[in-house]
DNA sequence: TAATGTATTAACCAAACATTAACATAGAGG
DNA sequence: CCTCTATGTTAATGTTTGGTTAATACATTA
């Protein structure tokens, strides 16, 4: 049986950088339409359903903010990521010519904005379903399988997880580069939250972080009072 | 279902200079209705609801501040926004002229004021609706990101900031280019407006400051007795 | 029941944070 | 120009939060 791709709406008036973006992503594996503005954004948005949207913050006549308010108003769920700095976008832009003589090899950096889509999709869906579709996670040169609770490293032997650090690795990873609230893992790893549960959570955060510490651009940092983030540099 | 633009009114006398500020504005998507002078400035405005008004200072008959009582008077809610001396309708113009061929990639002098309206209308519907998501800044050079609490500056290493210099700095962008009254973060962040608060407020802007240093053209100007200002040269 | 894997709790230290104090300087008003 | 108040700045303090290691408790299974 044939499996339909991911649909995503671009929104970028960038023609140049839109197009690389799109190639892109449809090299990822994702079905993507390309619109230029946000009018012809909001236009596509209305004809067809998607999975995520991704929409350039400044564009004229119509920004970035004010279309994702009108695509709000139509369908509550649908995830939007916005294109923000232009740090963002050179990124990208940068990586793909990096990448571009060996892009299916190597790393490189827009695979942030990969990473974050697919975390993205991915949190959507295991809020709507219980059944979490997908249990295998890239974490830099780590891989997680978090069914069978493995966090393999190339050339390594694979390291056995606790139910525990499982969990919160699998977490930490359906945020990966954005914040995993304390709070969140608490109630639902821990199912309460308190002095002692928090406490137990920080120990299980050294853990992971000893773990992890084999590739070096794989990085738990927290956000005081917050959470924690898992941060894949490069 | 199409959802509107904002309305702005816009009271200007110079024919010219009020067209091509409407084209920008309308660029930029807003509904812009112009006026050419006070009282027709005051008809158009009882005859229909705006989200700004945009008034001249000087103009013959009857001028900005004069139509501002007014407004006050039918409406205690509508930001209202003062253009005053020349000296930025000029850079608006110069602005206009120096982007009409190239408009969409360079950014020019009339940033500021779209900034400020902007910032304004985000203040009017933050104060409205508590979910307002919008965490994302562009302060000169740098980019912060509020809810992570990370100031970036190209370069450099990302800047972790404190809750109370993260709540203090995004309370300033959101008043960029303009007063942000010291009562107000008192009250919204402090929770408290004393002598001691205010002084610990003092410390939190030299702080502030610090990490701003990078981009010289970002700047928090005090207005003695009354609060700060953040400022983007330029 | 020993062995093993796992989770919690304790204890201690380090880092982050907010406040307060202390002193210097700038602005407003007489 | 003088005085009073507001602000700029740095440092000291106390508190909370997080990082880490080890001890203990608990659970599962051999």
């Amino acid at each position: 049986m044939e499996k339909e791709n991911k649909k995503i709406l671009l929104v970028e008036d960038d023609q140049n950088f839109g197009a690389i973006l799109k190639d892109y992503l449809m090299l990822n594996d994702f079905d993507v339409v390309l619109a230029k503005n946000g009018m012809e954004g909001f236009e596509k948005f209305k004809k067809d359903t998607y999975d995520l949207c991704i929409l350039d913050v400044m564009m004229p006549y119509k920004d970035g903010y004010t279309l994702a308010k009108e695509i709000r108003e139509k369908n509550k769920e649908v995830p939007i990521v916005f294109l923000t700095a232009k740090t963002m976008k050179e990124d990208v832009l940068k990586g793909y010519k990096v990448g571009a003589d060996d892009y299916l090899n190597k790393p490189f950096d827009s695979e942030v904005l990969l990473m974050k889509i697919k975390a993205i999709m991915q949190r959507k869906s295991s809020e709507t379903k219980a059944e979490n579709v997908q249990f295998e996670f890239q974490i830099g040169k780590f891989h997680l399988n978090s069914k069978l609770r493995f966090l393999n490293f190339p050339g390594n032997e694979p390291i056995k997880l606790s139910p525990k650090e499982n969990e919160l690795l699998k977490m930490l990873a359906l945020y990966v580069e954005d914040l995993m609230p304390r709070e969140l893992a608490l109630t639902k790893i821990w199912r309460d939250d308190n002095y002692f549960t928090s406490r137990s959570m920080d120990v299980y955060i050294a853990k992971l972080r000893k773990y992890l510490k084999e590739d070096p651009n794989v990085e738990i940092l927290n956000i005081h009072g917050e959470g924690f983030r898992l941060v894949v540099k490069k």
